[in-house]
RNA sequence: GGCUUUGUAGCUCAACUGGAUAGAGCACUUGACUACGAAUCAAGAGGUUGCAGGUUCGAGUCCUGCCAAGGUCACCA
């Protein structure tokens, strides 16, 4: 049980025994004591005043004595305005210490049993990963390991746009003017090669466009009519086609998971649209039958929305073929069929929000039994500065030059420093720490301003900052020899430096908790960063390895390693590691 | 226009979901490396939490109305 978990039971009592009334531990309200009152917990007795009438410092002072009185746990109280600030034994600090610095795992959950799928990426397949992926990615990958932190199994999937018209442009575009290129020859990226194509696409597309005339649109000329019938060959099982879709999108994968492994993300399961529409249009069939859909005059498909507060939406076209909607009830069936999950989460930027809305509000009336288990992690834009990104105006910020140019600034960093020859994996270690912490610390509702400078920085609240204090950690563990505990409970004078790092810690699983519960890495990301900062002034302030006894040394080697532990794996969490050096 | 999200220091973000005098970082000024790693620490300055009402012991947080910015309202995905 934890310590507040206590303090909230022995509040419940010593009201009932007070005033009899009855209240549950969730009515009692803990927060953190504030720095300038004696302190680590204070229980907030406004709620209690009306009941109990009495004056708030009257019912303050009468519940600490009775909670004094009534266990061991508690040292000392004192009453300012409506709160009552609870003083611990030292004993109970320092139990709670020896009892967790030895588990790596700390903070994390026992299993759940329950099972949650995740979806991210799920990127275009004509064009390389940029900011805005990464964002998806970084929450993605992070929401999964909080997940499984918080117990429960799960199984990060994406869903593989690889058939439409969007991919056929980059393949005629290739077909005509790419000469045989291929990554090999070229030395570009897959991803990086289609991208090219599909530019040089629409490059060839606004020069017929401007042929024609002022009024053009995209179907008027002839390389889109090219392209149409090239969808039609492919539609219709065209061997040639299929073999260079094939191919090309071959590539394109190859590509992406290269700058997937380098992120340091990745995936159990993929589903490819050209396999679940199927299953999309079978639903949508059975819903006709039930008398779900409706069908128009002109054959179109619709589900009827406006009972729950949302419009009509289409969810199968006039001349049968599937949109966007079809694919994904199909998707969600597939995915509950073969991994029977007791949750999804579809982490998609927020432009689809209504997308979502709509999505799950027709899986329940199709009374799907996962229906009531989805969740859409809907995170907002990555502006730059200067505005939104714009590919026509070549303002995209590209993935792999992103991560290339974060290491850099990184190694610029290491060689200033320049005390030990620090290896090349951790430069991009300390790197990448630095962009994903920039990316992550942010709420993933919140549209983010990304400032290329700032995302480099490697000092103040940054990643590489938790990585110092975790290196420093490092640093002392190794000098201090074999770790001696004996003496850790003998340690009674704390620091407020000490004190302040314990309670963070005690708090660490209710933070892992509270993450997963709002889908949220900020969380996590901004615990760290709270937990790396009172490490440091702990260490300024505190000698460790000199300590002024064996009692306090052995209690400082022990809140290190605790610290150690949270950070690292807490950070984990983020998809950020910790080096031994930097 | 309807729906929706967001407005907190010059800038980038927090605020334990209704609790104490709204906190960090960057930038700026200043101090600390002959103590375990200065990617650090300390100090200073910086605020009418978009505006106006309301709810109550108590509001950045909840309700109402405005203002501003983004998103979305396709037989696109």
């Amino acid at each position: 049980m934890t310590i507040t978990a206590k303090l909230q039971e022995l509040t419940v009592d010593a009201v009932k025994e007070l005033y009899e009334i009855e209240i549950s531990p969730q009515d009692v309200l803990i927060n953190q004591t504030r720095r300038e009152f004696e302190g680590e917990y204070s229980i907030v007795v406004f709620p209690f005043v009306k009941a109990a009438r009495r004056k708030p410092e009257d019912v303050g002072t009468a519940i600490g004595k009775v909670i004094k009185t009534n266990s061991s746990i508690v040292a000392d109280f004192n009453v300012v305005k409506g709160f009552l600030n609870i003083s611990l034994t030292s004993e109970v600090w320092t139990s709670f210490l020896k009892k967790s610095s030895q588990d790596e795992d700390y903070g994390f959950a026992f299993p759940s049993g329950r099972k949650v799928m995740v979806e991210y990426s799920s990127p275009n397949t004509n064009k390389p990963l940029h900011l805005g992926h990464i964002r998806n990615n970084l929450l993605g990958h992070s929401v999964s390991e909080i997940l499984k932190a918080c117990g429960h199994q799960v199984v990060k999937t994406q869903i593989i746009n690889d058939r439409g018209i969007h991919i056929c442009k980059s393949m005629l575009a290739w077909q005509r003017y790419g000469d045989g290129e291929t990554p090999e020859s070229s030395g570009l990226k897959g991803d990086h090669l289609i991208g090219k194509y599909y530019v040089k696409f629409n490059t060839v597309l606004k020069e017929q466009k401007a042929a024609i005339g002022p009024d053009a649109k995209d179907d008027d000329t002839e390389i889109m009519q090219a392209t149409r019938e090239m969808l039609i060959q492919w539609e219709q099982g065209d061997d040639a086609v299929l073999k260079l879709w094939k191919k090309m999108n071959g590539w394109v994968y190859d590509g992406f998971n290269e700058t997937y492994a380098r992120l340091g993300v990745e995936f159990d399961k993929n589903y490819f649209e050209s396999k679940t529409y199927l299953e999309g249009k079978t639903m949508v069939q059975a819903g006709l039958d039930k008398g779900i859909f409706y069908k128009e005059d002109d054959g179109s498909v619709w589900c009827d929305l406006e009972d729950v507060g949302l419009d009509k939406k289409i969810v199968q076209r006039s001349d049968g073929t599937s949109v966007y909607m079809t694919q994904d009830l199909g998707t969600a069936r597939l995915r509950y069929e073969e991994f029977g999950s007791d949750g999804m989460v579809y982490v998609v930027g927020n432009e689809q929000d209504y997308h979502f809305k709509v999505l799950f509000e027709i899986l329940k009336k199709l009374e799907e039994p996962y229906a009531e288990q989805l969740h859409h992690l809907s995170y907002g834009m990555v502006n730059l500065p200067e505005g939104k990104m714009k590919s026509r105006e070549g303002t995209v910020v590209d993935a792999d030059d992103l991560m290339d140019e974060v290491i850099q600034e990184a190694r610029i960093a290491a060689q200033e420093r320049s005390e030990e020859a620090v290896d090349d994996e951790n430069i991009q270690n300390v790197g990448l720490s630095a962009l994903k912490f920039f990316i992550l610390k942010v709420s993933p509702k919140k549209t983010i301003v990304f400032d290329p400078k700032a995302s480099v920085d490697l000092q103040g609240h940054t990643g590489p900052y938790i990585q110092n204090a975790y290196v420093r950690i490092q640093s002392i563990l190794r000098k201090s020899g074999m770790l001696d505990m004996s003496l850790t409970g003998e340690y009674t004078e704390f620091q407020d430096a000490e004190k302040h790092i314990l309670v963070a810690l005690h708090e660490y699983p209710r933070i892992i908790q509270a993450a997963g519960a709002a889908y949220d890495p900020a969380i996590v990301a901004n615990f760290c960063y709270d937990l790396a900062k009172l490490y440091h002034k702990f260490y300024h302030d505190c000698r460790i390895l000199t300590a002024e006894s064996d009692a306090a040394k052995s209690f400082r080697l022990n809140l290190s390693q605790l610290t150690a532990h949270a950070l690292k794996n807490g950070c984990s969490l983020l998809g950020i590691e910790m080096p031994e050096r930097m």
